[in-house]
DNA sequence: GTAATTCCTCTAGTCACTAGAGCTTCAAGA
DNA sequence: TCTTGAAGCTCTAGTGACTAGAGGAATTAC
C-alpha cells in the first residue's frame, strides 16, 4: 500500500496532481486509511506510471483517457490506439516545423542588433515593421 | 479611424483578443463613437501590429509588454530588449530539442504496431511500460 | 426605413495544473 | 506514551492567453 506521497515519489507526479487526476476521473478514488488518507496498490501505481508516461509524450488528457478505456478492453482490435499515436506524432511534427521557422526568424533577429540605443534597436524595429520579416511566420 | 473589426482584419487578430489587450492593458483604451464603439487610430493598429509579431514569435505577454515599454525609450540602451529575444530563442530551441525527443519515440512507438488487438498492441505495451523506451523523454 | 451586421458589457469556460488556507493524521524519536 | 514535524485532507481560487455565449445597442448598406 502506498501513500499518495510514495506514488508521487515513484511516478513523479506531484501530489496535488494525482488528486486532480482522481477528480478528472482519469484515476479511480483508491482505498483510504482510517484517518481517511488514500492509499494505493500497486496497480493503480502502474496507472498513473502509464499516464505520466503519455502526458511526457505530449498526449492529451482526453486521448490518455481513451487510450486507458481501450487498455481495458484487450481483445479489441488496436487501430484506434494506433491513430492517437499516429494523431500525436503529426501534431508533434507540425509543432517542430512551426518552432523552426520561429527559430530562424529570432535567431535574424536577434543577432542582428548592433545598434547602441533602443531607437536603432534591430529587435525592436524588426517587432515593429513586419515588412523586415525575411518569410512569414504562422 | 477604424473600428474594432477593422483593426481585427487588419492585424490578424480576433476581436475578442483585441478586448482582452486592453483589458491587460497591453494596448491602450482607444476613443469612443458617439455610441460607446471603440474607434482606432494607425498608431494604435501598429502597436496591435507589433504585438501579433512578437506573439507569432512565441514572446509571453510580459516580454511584450517589456518590448513595448522599451520602444517608448528610443534614447535608451537596447541591451534589454537583445536579451528578452535571445532568451525567447534559447526557449524556442529548448522546446524544439525536446520535441524531436517525443517524435522519436513516438515514431518507434507509433510504427511498431502490428498486434491486431490491444492485447498486443505495441502502443498501449509502450506507454504501459517505460523500460521498452528507448531512452528517457523529458 | 429596415434589416443585417457589427459592436457593447459581462460572466463563465478552456487546459492542465498550481498555490494557499486551515485543519487532521501519521510516523519516528525521546 | 508523548510529542513534534512531516505529510495528508478539503476547499477555493489563480495561472496564461484567450474563447464562447447571453442579451442588448449601434452602425451600415440597400
Amino acid at each position: 500500500m502506498f501513500s499518495i506521497g510514495d506514488l508521487s515519489r515513484r511516478t513523479g507526479v506531484k501530489v496535488p496532481t494525482i488528486r486532480y487526476y482522481e477528480q478528472m476521473g482519469l484515476v479511480a478514488a483508491p482505498e483510504r486509511s482510517e484517518g481517511n488518507q488514500r492509499r494505493y496498490s500497486r496497480q493503480e501505481l502502474e496507472r498513473l506510471a502509464f499516464i505520466r508516461h503519455a502526458r511526457d509524450l505530449g498526449f492529451a488528457v482526453e486521448d490518455i483517457r481513451a487510450l486507458i478505456d481501450l487498455s481495458g478492453h484487450p481483445e479489441q482490435p488496436c487501430g484506434h490506439a494506433d491513430k492517437i499515436a499516429q494523431e500525436q506524432l503529426l501534431s508533434v511534427r507540425e509543432k517542430i516545423a512551426q518552432l523552426k521557422r520561429l527559430e530562424a526568424e529570432l535567431e535574424r533577429i536577434a543577432t542582428c542588433c548592433d545598434g547602441r540605443t533602443v531607437g536603432d534597436c534591430y529587435v525592436i524595429r524588426a517587432l515593429s515593421d513586419h515588412a523586415l520579416c525575411a518569410d512569414e511566420h504562422v
